[in-house]
RNA sequence: GCGGGUGUGGUGAAAUUGGUAGACACGCUGGAUUUAGGAUCCAGUGCCGCGAGGCGUGUGGGUUCGAGUCCCUCCACCCGCACCA
């Protein structure tokens, strides 16, 4: 039993054995039944637009109309469902998906081979082959049947084609080569007819999809565009009865089962293979001899025999079991109240917490489990479990972490790896080396030759201090390319406080970042830093000048962990600590605030200097310090002289003077008439506390 | 094709409301100290220039006393989605 993914070239990835496609019954969530509303509440949600739009663009939903059309000589009805109602007298022909079911119905005698063979070829192929991969080769059959159009009783030829999708919209289009790309193609390559209904457009060279075109040979739609074109064609076929404005989404329903044996089992039971619902018990995974298929393909579970079930109804019990979303939907919900054996949570409880605050998680998962969680979210809200319909109020999306590769060059043809400075000199080829081996973009050259047996007789070209320099780059980390950090080596070497604090140090939390270790150490010093500053800790007043380094590092950091800007978070501490350090503010009086700061970011480390400055309990438990404004303020502001806008030297002043006052010292000053000499001054701008800027000319 | 994002030193980055661009680190250079150190400390480090000075936030333009930040133009890269009628 394989993923698509896990099938390469009709083989299994692991083993190559042959794969054999079986059609298999399935649970399946509507969620599709939620798409409007899915829809329209992310504009109410605080998340990044990249998520929003990427869940808009998923769910895909589009306006338009369906419209019937008969099957000439029959009595079958085909719908389509199309966005250019306007375009509806520009309809020369009909395509249906191969697998749409009236496909066998209509099909002539003398077409039924070739419609078969082309179904069969295009069953053969798997949904991705259809959709993608750059095919767009036209392909298609002609049934031999027609249609007639519902407005002008014209007889339409009825072809099937790959490029119509059995599971969006109704798998038949009415097609207007006109005003479709797709379409213009298709009657292109099989000599189709194509009618001109666009005024001056000469549809016989070129399609024209733009919806600002002129419509003509459109009855009572002459004259129109498309924005009001599109509205009047569907009053219009609204009138005639043969059609009617239609909302359409992308949004696909979630297959529910899975053939696996580690998920949640369903509570279903059947009878004459019937399902049912079990109510008597919580059903719970029978045990198994192996967690593999059953001969005839059917999941694990069905090797469990009828005593290994806890609960055992009907004939026999459900054999798929419950996707990894099924959990991952709702899990926040059971953490509200995760004793309670009655329910998933309590009325009470949820609405006690409510939404989830906020989240921070990738973006990979935008179109799985966050379109799932507020599908499910609705879903109970609908039902009344809980009292709110959107689980996640606030999301940010960390950034990925990607690998530092390093890269050696070997001469073509030869063992000899010449460093990075000589590349160029040679013929190289550039391989990717194990990053273990390489500490500052140098190459341990011993451990490199024992990596493997070709490179056991490497020779080096290096370079003039004796060392072999590495070339690097920025990707993905993968095996593969041998750039894999584990963060557990890291831990090992200088503790999990240094790595977390480095992970938030990197930059900012929403981007991308390199994983580029090289940068560790000066965290380390950071935190050791701190340590020293403790280790004097001592009795005694603080300084007026500690203060105010305390209170400036309380605002900061309390401002910046608001925001979410963790890396400024490190750097504003390493600013408090390295001034503290040296002006001697060691007085636990200062120190204990301090260590509190220090939590959120080295929680180990911060419980250490809690207990070496005296505090008490435990540091988490601690209030978090406020910064009083007394000592955020200067007495005396250092004034940046600009002219023009050019800085040009820096003014000390008493920061209560008043912008009058500023103006006239910043004139008096000596060096501002040697700025000025020969041009006259047009214009002062004081902006208290920040900056002067005189403007001569 | 559609949508989203990012461009600032040798590197990761900072600049929160338009107000000293490069904070804080890494790396590098020089020095002190040490038996040693992946320890500590001091000084320097955007680019050009001996200097005065000039230039500088992807490109080109605009608004402003003042633009990394606002507006327009173009370019490059990254990530989603894509035969959706």
């Amino acid at each position: 039993m394989l993923a698509n993914d896990e099938v390469k070239d009709g083989l299994s990835e692991r083993g190559g054995h042959p794969v054999q496609r079986k059609r298999m019954r399935q649970w399946i969530m509507r969620i599709s039944a939620y798409a409007k509303r899915l829809l329209d509440d992310l504009n109410d949600l605080d998340w990044t637009d990249s998520i929003k739009e990427a869940q808009r663009n998923w769910i895909g939903q589009s306006q338009g109309a369906e419209v019937q059309f008969s099957v000439a000589e029959t009595d079958h009805q085909l719908d389509v469902f199309t966005t250019r109602p306007d375009t509806i007298y520009g309809v020369s022909f009909m395509v249906l998906a191969p697998e749409h079911p009236l496909v066998s119905e209509i099909t002539t005698f003398t077409q039924k081979n070739s419609i078969e063979q082309y179904q069969q070829a295009a069953s053969l192929k798997s949904e991705r082959e259809r959709q993608g991969a750059g095919d767009q080769t036209v392909s298609g059959c002609d049934t031999g049947a027609f249609a007639v159009h519902p407005m002008t009783g014209k007889k339409l030829p009825i072809w099937i084609a790959d490029y119509v999708l059995a599971g969006y919209g109704t798998g038949a289009i009415m097609a207007v080569p006109a005003g479709d790309e797709r379409d213009w193609k298709f009657a292109k390559t099989f000599g189709l007819e194509i009618p001109a209904i666009f005024k001056g457009k000469n549809s016989d060279e070129a399609v024209f999809t733009d919806k600002t075109a002129t419509l003509c040979n459109s009855e009572a739609l002459n004259g129109l565009t498309g924005s009001k074109g599109i509205p009047a064609g569907i009053s219009l076929l609204e009138s005639a009865g043969v059609g009617s404005k239609q909302i359409n989404y992308r949004l696909r329903d979630a297959v529910f089962s899975r053939q696996r044996y580690w998920g949640e089992p369903f509570p279903i039971c059947y009878e004459n293979e019937i399902p049912r619902l079990v109510k008597s018990a919580q059903v719970t995974l029978p045990e198994v001899d192996a967690y593999l298929p059953t001969e005839d393909g059917e999941p694990p579970l069905a090797r469990a025999r009828k005593e290994d079930w806890n609960v055992f109804e009907g004939d026999r019990m459900e054999f798929n079991t419950m996707p990894g979303w099924a959990g991952s939907s709702w899990y926040f919900l059971r953490y509200m109240d995760p004793h309670n054996e009655e329910i998933f949570c309590s009325r009470e409880k949820s609405d006690y917490w409510g939404q989830v605050d906020l989240y921070i998680g990738g973006a990979e998962h935008t179109t799985g489990h966050l379109l799932y969680s507020r599908f499910w979210t609705k879903f109970l809200f609908d039902q009344g479990w809980i009292g709110f319909h959107e689980p996640f109020k606030q999301m940010i999306n960390q950034g990925m972490i990607l690998g530092r590769s390093s890269f050696v060059y070997r001469v073509q043809g030869t063992q000899q790896f010449v460093t990075f400075e000589r590349r160029k000199e040679y013929q190289t080829q550039r391989l990717h080396v194990d990053i273990n081996f390489v500490e500052n973009d140098k190459l341990d050259m011993d451990a490199f030759k024992n990596w493997r047996a070709e490179y056991a007789e490497a020779e080096f070209i290096v370079g003039e201090d004796g060392t072999y320099s590495c070339g690097f780059e920025v990707e993905k980390m993968s095996k593969s390319k041998f750039n894999v950090q584990t963060p557990d080596d890291l831990v090992e070497r200088y503790g999990a406080d240094t790595l977390r604090c480095y992970e938030m140090f990197l930059g900012p939390l929403t981007q991308h970042k390199p994983w580029d270790t090289q940068g560790i150490s000066g965290v380390h010093n950071f935190l050791r830093k701190s340590h020293r500053l403790f280790a004097q800790a001592e009795e005694g007043a603080p300084s007026d000048a500690s203060l105010r380094i305390l209170h400036k590092t309380i605002k900061k950091v309390t401002d910046d962990l608001n925001r979410h800007a963790f890396n400024t978070v490190i750097s504003a501490l390493m600013i408090g600590v390295n001034e503290l350090l040296d002006s001697k503010g060691h007085q636990k009086g200062l120190l204990q605030p301090l260590a509190i700061l220090l939590s959120p970011v080295a929680p180990h480390l911060a419980e250490e200097l809690w207990r070496i400055s005296d505090g008490a309990g435990s540091v988490m438990d601690a209030a978090w310090p406020e910064s009083e404004e007394k000592w955020l303020t200067a007495d005396r502001v250092t004034y940046p002289v600009s002219f023009n806008g050019k800085v040009r030297f820096q003014l000390e002043l008493d920061a209560r003077m008043n912008a009058k006052e500023v103006e006239t010292a910043a004139l008096g000053h000596e060096k501002t008439a040697a700025q000025i000499e020969g041009k006259t001054i047009r214009k002062v701008i004081v902006v208290p506390g920040r900056i002067i800027n005189i403007v001569v000319g």
